[in-house]
DNA sequence: CTGCTTATATGAGCTAAATCATTTTCGGCA
DNA sequence: TGCCGAAAATGATTTAGCTCATATAAGCAG
């Protein structure tokens, strides 16, 4: 069901899962209860590996938007089937790794640019995944790139005068994806 | 030798790093070239798997930061040794695991909290990999937790006044961990 | 159609932290 | 011993972006 946490951060990671249908956020919350989105998951995509593999509690909570049918594995029965399979395991190995990679670009963004080209990279790379309409409030927006919901905004406003993109009520459709690059890479004017 | 680059950031991925003594850092470099430490790994570390295992360019760059010893595997060599060894693969992924788990805690820091715990949680997590002496100018410290050195100059000042470390030229000593894992959950004061 | 809720919009301070500028301290080395 | 370059310390000023406050608009249920 929407809303429905399929686990909490900080659960025992019994099940790692696989998402046979809609789509889950995984978010963490700061000391003051901020949410940050870590990431979005789609059909065919796995989640809470992490915890499985390590077997430490969940490091994030898992939340359903929409109506989604997951399909859990047990941890144990996982491992084992793994463990012969060496193909499935570089796959993992891979996905692992482009996860990783991902992780450590927004660090780095998080870290040293402004929010304007945090802003900008995030619906790049929301962009990559989904294609150029995306299905997300300003508020979703802003949580992914850690700022605040007005920010976000105001934002937005600016890249819709620009033409860059055209949106409804919590849908945006990116209309330039150069424009786009250009301001999430460098600093407008020097 | 110290200073010296392993790879730069866009290099092809033809190797993959085990270090055999000595420290290396991994960097990215903002769009106005400030410095963002993404790890420092030390004596048996791997580094550089990320861009093997996906066979796309180096995401970033490493650097040595004392006399250093690596032992450099070709990516072909090292995949199909991987390919009938499932125990170790495993053991990669559990170490990607491990690594993606700090990667997401320290984007929803960077994301949500305030610089003071940003740094306070640098710290701790310096001291769980290396235990309570830290070889770090606050330069480091500053681009580890993304801000600035007198930034991290001044909190360091705070953390002396306060008996929470001790510290000389380019070395940090933790003496009250648990005081400063208070700073880095809650705002002092509410 | 009429509310009601949630998203979007916009303005006006306010504050944490960056920036800029100077100074002091440390440690290695000629 | 005294010099020199890097690290650390500290003060003054500026500003990006957060907060708070209020307003408009869009979708949906009854």
């Amino acid at each position: 069901m929407p809303d429905e946490f399929i686990f909490w951060d900080g659960d025992a990671p019994e099940w790692f899962y696989i998402i046979a249908e809609g789509r889950v956020k995984v978010v963490k919350h700061s000391s003051l209860g901020k949410e940050f989105i870590i990431a979005f998951f789609g059909s065919g995509e796995m989640f809470g590996e992490v915890a499985v593999f390590e077997d430490k509690p969940y490091p994030a909570s898992a939340q359903a938007v929409a109506e989604t049918k997951v399909l859990g594995i047990k941890r144990e029965d996982f491992l084992s089937f793994l463990a012969h399979r060496p193909q499935v395991a570089l796959r993992i190995i891979s996905v692992l790794g482009g996860r990783l990679r991902d992780a450590q670009s927004r660090l780095k963004d998080l870290a040293g640019e402004r929010v304007e080209q945090r802003l900008a990279q995030t619906l790049l790379m929301l962009s990559a995944k989904l294609g150029s309409t995306l299905p997300f409030t300003r508020q979703e927006i802003a949580d992914m790139a850690g700022t605040t919901t007005e920010t976000a905004i105001r934002f937005m406003s600016r890249l819709k005068d620009g033409g860059i993109i055209r949106s409804t009520r919590g849908k945006i459709i990116i209309l330039n994806e150069t424009k786009l690059r250009l301001l999430s890479e460098g600093p407008p004017q020097v």
